[in-house]
DNA sequence: AATGAATGAGGATTCATTCAT
DNA sequence: TATGAATGAATCCTCATTCAT
């Protein structure tokens, strides 16, 4: 018995929603290569074809996901950089750190994009995914130039992109799997660990220093 | 026909670092995943049951060839903050860049580690390695420390592991797969693509003035 | 070129009786263990994933293949003991003569059903079998007390089982694998050779016999 | 440092039996297929190849264990059927019964003797082996012969192996593997398990009777 | 639009045995 | 006699994707 038919663009916007809420959850509780398209459509209750209707393949479906998700985070930022918000560096540390914590499936997102989710999809979509994230990275940029004086043209941009890479790097030593994650299990071993936010921040921070004293004095 | 016997420590030693050059020098023209033991041993003229009697599995086989070139890495470094060296911050960067830049399997290998090879070795090994692997960090940042006045005890292992953490990232970013891969090849794409010594050292050398701005200022 | 496909149950039905039939017949003339499931995918013209459509292991492919088998031979054994049919333990034997060597497949599958299949089965599917077994045992069992009144309640049943056990260990003498099997093949060694009708039916002779004196005289 | 060389053929001797003592213990404690010749030697302090100096192969190794276990197992039958002893069949049941379960190994190396043993030998050593064993119980078989006088020559003999037979069937129902060894034991799978001595020993009391009610009244 | 049957590529690993030393 | 380095065969199963219905 076939689900209801999509018919209107509504509906299928619905539908489409529908999904990729549903995928956002799997991976939630699931690593990405463990996840299968056959257990999203279970849980959607539609067919695995179905989903081939609505996304061209499983990375673009979590290409959809990261960009949503990303889109979300942007816009928070770009919320708590309006004019006449708290201007302090603390607070933009706050900021980040707040929204990026609350949004762990953009961080594990954001730590595979590169290996799995770009390698898979057909250039055109990974040209306007590019184009896109760059876009986006250059208006929140613009706005934290705005609020950070000490940043020059384009460095806001930039230091989005530093983070961007931070947080890859971070994710991946705060979240080994297998064996390194058993061994850091080892009580002894606490001291090996990596605390995500904790070393995120203290890096962005000193990295904004580092752009306020350049600005400064190297002219 | 087997390859003549190693019989002596010394002839195992070499048959052990035949090996390792072979699968190293594969890894160089193969991406990880589409590496097969077999070729390897066919390369390096042996049977695959050989492989395995020097290595417990791919994954150690390759945790071992980036523990050597990691290895090596630090010896330069080590050597490069020898006392009377270059103390600029400058010479300190030109070092990092070189160093790395030079070894593109250690790039590569450094961006895989925590996906492919921790994740797939025993927690025993694991445990060896992070070890290992933070020791070395303590001992060059303390070289560091010394070179670099402003940095506090524990500031150097600190700076190295977000120089670790940056390589992944931009490693990501500056050498992306599939279809991203295509896209940026695309001539009106160019600045789009990131260049990895660039944003690194750019980044580093950020975060080494943030660090003398620091230490200065907040006590 | 896909094989047309199995839409309405009956069609799935008739596809999996199809591989039935072509395993079975793979498995009358090659041994368990030499048996790969490509060869049976290829012999049914199907890709070696789509055989996992309908069983999930080779195992549970021949435990299906072993339950029919056996169904099949109770279901016989349940004909030949209808009321008004031959009573005598003659007829019994002949009846369990022919059948079982009719079989020659299932033989084979009992010789093997505890080292192989049993062995890599899930337990779930291992219990459902082995209450099938016995409730079917029990259910024949019933009929034999009722046609040979000297077996007391529960006796049929446990000799259906002792009949099992026979099958099991003449079926390993009687067709010796490797080595032996050429041993035997010496004429001079016809007389260490084992029948397994006539050694399997004289033994069950004696049981009944043993049966119907223990039920006369040992109350 | 090689193990001090048998030079004698008492040293030889010794080692050899020193090797298959070994074995027998390691097969005490782990499957056959899991018993790697490796860990033997190990366990042995000699090397994987001098154990092909005493053995021809695996499989010849443990059939001459199986041999002296055998063996031994017949020299206590032929003690306890010594004249003068209990001639009664509950004395030859307990005499059966004790013997064998006091042997675990033995009773698992006869139930994989024709699937493991037996199919990766030679012929000759086959044909030696089947010979010395249809020997063997044609002499212990004559002992029984004067001990149960209802038994015709060359049933004795035959009762023996029909014994084997059982030995090898039920040692597979008593002690499956894998999932059905997990089903089987769930509280309520209880009524499924099989008892090993007490099936074995009913069904052979059984056969005796049977014997001897069939050496009575049918001539 | 929805279904779900069919596809098929792809590789690490073990271990009994051999044989050069 | 003892060693142990070297060999190499052999195969199940998953799952993203397609396409006939």
């Amino acid at each position: 018995m076939p689900k209801h038919r999509a018919v209107t663009d509504a509906q299928k916007e619905a539908r489409r929603a529908d999904i990729l809420q549903v995928a956002r959850h799997r991976f939630s509780v699931t690593p990405y290569d463990s996840l299968s398209m056959a257990d999203t459509a279970d849980e959607a209750g539609l067919a695995k074809g179905t989903l081939y209707l609505y996304f061209k393949s499983k990375e673009e479906m979590f290409l959809t996901i990261y960009t949503d998700q990303l889109n979300a985070w942007f816009d928070e930022l770009d919320q708590g950089l309006q004019p006449g918000g708290d201007t302090s560096v603390a607070g933009f540390l706050k900021l980040l750190g707040d929204s990026l914590v609350s949004r762990p499936e953009l961080l594990r997102l954001i730590a595979i994009l590169h290996t799995k989710l770009e390698s898979n999809v057909d250039p055109a979509t990974a040209r306007k995914f590019r184009i896109w994230l760059d876009e986006r990275r250059r208006a929140t940029g613009a706005l934290l130039e705005k609020r950070a004086l000490f940043l020059k043209p384009g460095q806001g941009a930039q230091l989005l992109q530093q983070i961007h890479v931070l947080v890859i790097g971070f994710q991946h030593l705060a979240e080994p799997a297998g064996g390194m994650r058993e061994a850091l299990a080892a009580p002894d071993m606490a001291s090996h660990r990596v605390d995500l936010r904790e070393s995120l921040l203290r890096t962005i921070n000193t990295l904004l220093t580092g752009l306020a004293y350049e600005s400064k004095y190297q002219k």
